[in-house]
DNA sequence: ATGGTACCCTGAGAGC
DNA sequence: TGCTCTCAGGGTACCA
């Protein structure tokens, strides 16, 4: 599920929970995720204090006492849901059961990292379940988050002011590489993923396969499309987040809901359909950029 | 630098 | 039912 907009769902959903709780014990199923945990990273963080959740790019941050700072990928297939109750049980309380209500994951096998918390409202549990183990966590001294590897050369973020069409230009000029793979460098823009890359060139009319460079002058300024698609890649990542993201499969969000964003998707996973442009007769295709599958519709993506 | 590929890992779904 | 194949929201290492 880790787009931005499913990154900052999952750090709304846990923040609650989370800010303000006490670490009573950081449980490891095993040694390692894609990497291996660092020396103590769970005896570090027992007794300390959880001052709030945050998030860069597709980055959970954990901002506990003394410095400290969790940073948590959640990869592919990464997830966080909440439990209630203390240490032990392993088959947990029953949860209130709401609206959406889903049932419990099967693949508690999958449950690498457990936080057991004490928060105002008693004992919780925070578990982390990554079945394809792309997810990682690192523990940092917060002082020094600038020099954190992948922190050091990452792009803007696609949210507030932080992106501009300049910006883009001075990013853009000279480039040959197709527009997909340009807006799926993290270092460029942050956060973006596949969903979202194509969401965005179909609101704005641009071809995937549009060489970044033609969306910038000769004067090196941005053109009028390459405003258009700044503002379109900020749209739809307000709009998904606002929908609280995306849940393909059966993914589902920490108190248990579903995302809606994906209801709205115009032409991820849409192959064979009719294109939604107004007016456009053109279906959607699926073709392959950088080992990656791209939606688009040829007819009105130019 | 730029562009392409392989790979990390497990599960779901399609086709036979 | 079961096998094999392909594909999946990401990122990085390694190649020409």
């Amino acid at each position: 599920m880790p787009e931005l907009p499913e990154v900052e769902t999952v750090r709304r959903g846990l923040a609650p929970t989370m800010e303000g709780a006490l670490v009573d014990a950081v449980e490891l199923r095993r040694a390692d995720l894609r990497f291996p945990f660092s020396e103590g990273f769970g005896s570090d963080l027992a007794g300390r204090k959880i001052l709030s959740l945050g998030r860069r790019a597709k980055y959970l941050l954990i901002d506990l006492e003394e410095d400290r700072t969790v940073v948590a990928h959640l990869g592919m297939s990464g997830s966080f849901r909440i439990e209630a109750g203390g240490v032990s049980s392993g088959k947990g309380e029953p949860e209130t059961p709401g609206e959406f209500h889903h049932p419990r994951s099967k693949d508690e096998k999958h449950d690498h990292v457990i936080f057991h918390l004490q928060t105002e409202s008693g004992p919780q549990r925070v578990i982390y379940n990554d079945p394809r183990r792309f997810g990682f966590m690192h523990l940092i001294n917060r002082r020094h988050i600038d020099r954190y590897p992948a922190f050091e050369s990452l792009g803007p973020e696609p949210t507030g002011n932080s992106l501009s069409a300049d910006y883009l230009a001075s990013r853009f000029a000279g480039r040959k590489q197709p527009l997909k793979t340009v807006l799926l460098d993290q270092k460029i823009i942050a956060g973006l993923g596949n969903i979202y890359v194509c969401e965005a060139l179909w609101r704005s009319g641009l071809s995937p396969e549009r060489a970044a460079g033609t969306l910038v002058t000769k004067a090196g300024e941005a053109s009028d499309r390459l405003v258009l698609l700044t503002q379109k890649i900020r749209d739809v990542i307000a709009d998904a987040i606002a929908a609280g993201g995306s849940s393909l499969k059966d993914h589902i969000q920490t108190d248990g809901t579903l995302g809606y964003f994906q209801h709205s998707f115009s032409v991820y996973d849409r192959e064979g359909h009719a294109c939604r442009t107004p007016g456009c007769a053109g279906t959607v295709t699926r073709i392959t950029q950088a080992g990656r599958s791209t939606f688009y519709c040829a007819v009105c993506q130019t």
